[in-house]
DNA sequence: CCAAAGATCTACT
DNA sequence: GTAGATCTTTGGG
């Protein structure tokens, strides 16, 4: 099995409504100063817009020192430090302006399990799965810090690959989003179905069809 | 200026 | 299930 080609820079230009769910299956392939190479499946990610109409999206209120990434170029990461502590990785969508970006959730290991275990500084007696299923700990897992704020994922040591060629299509599901407050009814989480390397169940999983995008909660 | 919340995670009861 | 870590951003006086 191969990787497949490195996303292009006309993938991330859609609507990231449209980029989320076709992220899922790629692979994130982080490669270290030492040229060891760490590999996940993207198995659960979320949207959020700019279009000003997302209260959740840090780019509702415009640009600020802390979310100009989002308004660059799309192709590129967005890394935002959480509650003081985590560091949180999002992909830069839409046209440059746009504010728009998609959080990486959750990744399925694929390769350099040990070297995860190690930056997560996880004990051995703790699951494989523990290892990147949540936004802080998937960061935490590829050795990806603030420094990667704005780096290009279109070539260089984070890329973002299509799925392994003959893989199958991924069942996709889709719910509300979670650990926000405000717009927990839009329906803009994606995650892959009965993967045990995803982040906490969704809320409201509806049967394979998308709850009405506008409302909010 | 001060207070509070936040796209989280871990440890402990 | 709940608390605490830790700091940036935001909103009110």
């Amino acid at each position: 099995m191969q990787l497949g080609p490195c996303l292009r820079r006309a993938f991330f230009e859609r609507p990231c409504l449209q980029v989320a769910p076709d992220l899922i299956g790629a692979i994130l392939v982080r490669t270290l100063p030492s040229g060891f190479r760490l590999l996940g499946r993207i198995v659960d990610v979320e949207a959020y817009l700019g279009d000003g109409r997302d209260p959740a999206s840090h780019s509702h209120r415009g640009p600020t020192p802390r979310n100009r990434s989002m308004f660059g170029p799309p192709g590129r990461l967005y890394a935002y430090r959480s509650y003081g502590i985590h560091t949180c990785v999002n992909l830069v969508c839409e046209p440059e302006g746009s504010g728009a970006a998609v959080l990486l959730r959750a990744v399925e290991p694929l390769a350099g399990f040990a070297e995860m275990r190690r930056l997560r500084g996880l004990p051995r007696d703790r699951a494989d799965r523990l290892l990147a299923n949540g936004p802080g700990k998937l960061a935490q897992a590829l050795d990806l810090d603030l420094s990667w704020d704005g780096a290009s994922v279109l070539r260089g040591p984070v890329q973002v690959r299509g799925p392994r060629t003959g893989a199958p299509r991924p069942d996709i599901g889709r719910s509300g989003r979670v650990g926000i407050s405000k717009g927990t009814r839009l329906a803009y989480r994606f995650f892959e179905r009965r993967s045990p390397w995803t982040g906490p169940a969704p809320r409201a999983t509806t049967a394979g069809r998308a709850a009405p995008a506008g409302a909010d909660s």
